[in-house]
DNA sequence: GCTTGTTAGTTACAAAAACAACTATTACCA
DNA sequence: TGGTAATAGTTGTTTTTGTAACTAACAAGC
């Protein structure tokens, strides 16, 4: 077939739902190859670990709520790392519905390894970009995907 | 607890595969709706269905390696928009592996209206960033997702 | 204190995706 | 030719996700 392409003002290809996808799956893909071979991880069980070894001690619904995953997600998440051993569950004390995660010895050392990596993977992605190009990119995406609302996902 | 970020300068917020992430999964959320909820079309189908709608008749592997989709998702795809009657097959006459797929009228009439719908979506998507920016995350995003490569799907 | 509503988290079931193995056909090449 | 490899597409099975319904605990108003 030849390339012609038959629409009347419309470009898949330049339509942004489409960009973000590719791009992100891209990335993604990428990845995720090396915390699922080097650790067997999940994506969700990754973005957990990930958030705990940032910010510490958190409950399951402060990381929804952050990084806009589903309660069942994160509930299925935490409990294959809990049973790996790379974090910690702690009942509150003041409400007995929550449970306070930490990441233990052996998380901590999953999450620095796999943070580095990331950084290095980050860095192959970006070569080739200005430092404005990137500024310019992370600070429209961050606006798109409303990363830093916080905003609880909606439920089923 | 507080907002103390106790890394060591990594910032899962600012890196750059979750923030494609957060941002496509948004987008890609809020748009399923408009397929789903209108004609009951899959991600994959919906994906197909634009592919054809945008360059004319295709085969199965074209779609795939134009999109980066795998070929058994874009097979269960065809077959359950060609069950709907929305595109017809026809085999090829000099290789009697290939298909060649085409949207019906039915087909293109979905096609049109989602197009249509998209169209006003990205833009409402877009509005308050200046035609700038969206050029300039467009281009940085084809980039990045090799958009316009047309390369084959690493098989399983 | 009771009733009603909300929130944290889990579990069960259904839908979709990933993965692997397969058939049929064509291409390559000695 | 004949044999091996490659390609188009399908099918079956296993994982993972989405969705709904649920338990337990807390909150608020009366």
């Amino acid at each position: 077939m030849t390339e012609t392409v038959k629409t009347e003002g419309f470009d898949l290809l330049g339509f942004l739902p489409y960009l973000l996808n590719q791009a992100a799956e891209e990335s993604s893909l990428t990845f995720q190859k090396l915390y699922k071979d080097r650790y067997g991880l999940l994506r969700t069980e990754w973005r957990v670990l990930f958030h705990l070894g940032m910010f510490g001690e958190m409950t399951a619904t402060d990381i929804g709520s952050r990084a806009k995953i589903h309660k069942t997600k994160i509930s299925r998440a935490v409990h294959s790392l809990a049973k790996r051993r790379y974090l910690k569950r702690t009942p509150s004390d003041t409400d007995r519905r929550v449970e306070w995660l930490v990441l233990t010895p052996a998380g901590e050392a999953v999450y620095r390894d796999l943070r580095d990596t990331a950084q290095a993977y980050e860095a192959k992605l970006l070569q080739g970009f200005s430092d404005a190009d990137v500024a310019h990119l992370k600070r429209v995406l961050a606006r798109l995907g409303g990363v830093g609302e916080s905003n609880h996902v909606t439920e089923a």
